[in-house]
DNA sequence: CGGGTTTTTCACGCCGTCTTCACAGCGCAG
DNA sequence: CTGCGCTGTGAAGACGGCGTGAAAAACCCG
C-alpha cells in the first residue's frame, strides 16, 4: 500500500478544506463527501484504507452510515468517528455502532494523521494476521513468530519471508523462481544466493530437530510439510 | 457448503449467547457448550467447519480439549482459540497445541466471523486439489508426491515430467516425439534417451507391483491405463 | 562514525541425474 | 532360417545441482 486512501465526510466544506490539503501533503490520497447518502456510496463502491466520518450530517447521519457499512454492506474498513461532544453517550454508541475510533472537534489535523495511522497499522495486522501450522512447526504472521516444538526460533528477514511462502503453499511445491520472485521481486540477483537462505533456513527449523520439514525436490523446488514416512 | 457449522465452547453463557445470535443471523449453524467435556464430546460426535474454543473452561480447559481433538481423536477441524489479553503467550495462545487461529478477548463478532471466514476458506482450498488417478497410482502435481497401494515412490525430474504427461493423457496413446518435445522442447537430443527414462520410469512405478500400468504400443508410443483384461 | 546484523558472494565437494553405449530378446519380413 | 529393426536392460561416466561453510560486502541503527 504505497499511497493509503481515505474517505472523508463532512459536511463543513472549510474544515473538510483544510484537512483534504494536510493529508494529501502528507502522502494520503481522499476522496470526499459532504453528506451522508454520498459517503455511503463511494465507502461501498471503493475499497478504502480508512474511513472518516463525521457524525453529525444532513440527512444520514454518521451512525447510520457507519451502521449500515458493517451490517449491510459487511464492510470492515477501519472508522474513524468525528464527535462535537465528548460526551460518554456519544463514544458509546459510536464503538456500538462499529467505529473503531473517535475524535473529539475541535482537533488539531496532526492528532487526526497519528489515529489514522494507528487504524492503518491496527488493521494492517489484523488483516494480515494468519497462521499456519505444519507438523510442530507455527508460523503468525502477525505477530512474525515462528515456533517449533514450542519453543521459539528467531530466523533473518529473508528467512521468514521464504518461510512464509513455503508455508502457504504447504504442502505443494514452491519452484526456485516463485521464491526468488517474492523475496527479490522482478530484479533477481545473478548469483543464486538463494541456497544461502534455504541452508540457513534449514540450519534454523530442522537443524535443532530430529525431523526434517523442508524438502528439497530435485529440479523442481522446494516444499514443506511433514511426511512422517508416508 | 451452504450453512456452515460451527461449534462453540464458552462458560460464559452471556456473551456465548451475544456470539450464537450473531452467527446464526449471519447464516451460520452453531452448536454450543458450556464446557470442555461436553465441547471435546460434541467436536468427537460431529462434524463441525469450525470450532471455537475459550481457552478457560470448567474442568477440561481449551488446550486440553484441543490437544485431545489433535492426538487422539485425530481431528483436524479448524480451529479457533479465544484467548485473555494478559495471558497472550506462545505456550498459552494454543499454537503448539494445534490450534490454526487465536483471538484476544474481548473482540468484536465482526472480527470473529472474518476470522471463522479465513479458516473456512482456508480449509477448503486445502482439500481442493488436482490429483490423477490410474488404478492404484496417483499423482498429486502441486505436491508433486507419486504414491502406488498407498506407498510413496520417488521418481527423478524427467521421470515426474514423463508420468505426468502419460497420467494426463491415460488411457489415450501418447507418440514417443510427444513425450521427447514435452521434456526437451524442440532440441531433442541425438540418441534416443527417452528408452533409458521410460526404463526407469517403468522400473519406479511398475516393478515392485503386480501389475504393470505404463504399456508400450509397439511403433506407436506409450500408454498409461489400468487394463485388467485387455 | 562504529558495531552488529543481514545479505551476498565464492569455492569446495558430494550426490543424484542425465546421457551414452553396448548387448540381449523378440517379432517380423524376406 | 536368418537378418534387421525395435525395444528392454543395465552399467559407466559426465555433468550439474545442491548442501556447506566461511569470508566479504552491504546495511541498519543509534
Amino acid at each position: 500500500m504505497s499511497q493509503p486512501s481515505i474517505l472523508l465526510v463532512d459536511d463543513h466544506r472549510d474544515i473538510a478544506g483544510a484537512i483534504i490539503d494536510f493529508l494529501e501533503h502528507r502522502g494520503f490520497t481522499v476522496d470526499y463527501a459532504a453528506d451522508g447518502v454520498t459517503g455511503l456510496h463511494l465507502a461501498v463502491t471503493n475499497p478504502y484504507d480508512v474511513i472518516v466520518l463525521d457524525i453529525m450530517l444532513p440527512g444520514l447521519d454518521g451512525l447510520a452510515v457507519c451502521r449500515k457499512l458493517r451490517e449491510e454492506a459487511r464492510i470492515d474498513t477501519p472508522l474513524l468517528m468525528l464527535t462535537a461532544r465528548d460526551t460518554l453517550d456519544d463514544k458509546i454508541t459510536g464503538l456500538g455502532a462499529g467505529a473503531d475510533d473517535y475524535l473529539v472537534k475541535p482537533f488539531e489535523v496532526r492528532e487526526l494523521e497519528a489515529r489514522i495511522s494507528t487504524l492503518l497499522r491496527r488493521h494492517r495486522r489484523a488483516v494480515a494476521r494468519e497462521i499456519y501450522t505444519v507438523g510442530d512447526l507455527t508460523l503468525d504472521t502477525g505477530t512474525l513468530r515462528v515456533t517449533r516444538g514450542g519453543q521459539s526460533l528467531t530466523l533473518t528477514p529473508i528467512g521468514l519471508k521464504l518461510l512464509t511462502v513455503l508455508m502457504r503453499a504447504s504442502p505443494r511445491v514452491v519452484t526456485r523462481q516463485q521464491l526468488e520472485r517474492e523475496v527479490w521481486g522482478d530484479v533477481l540477483p545473478d548469483s543464486d544466493t538463494l541456497r544461502s537462505h534455504l541452508y540457513s533456513l534449514r540450519k534454523a527449523i530442522d537443524k535443532p530437530f530430529d525431523r526434517a520439514l523442508l524438502h528439497t525436490i530435485a529440479g523442481a523446488g522446494y516444499r514443506v510439510s511433514d511426511d512422517d514416512g508416508r
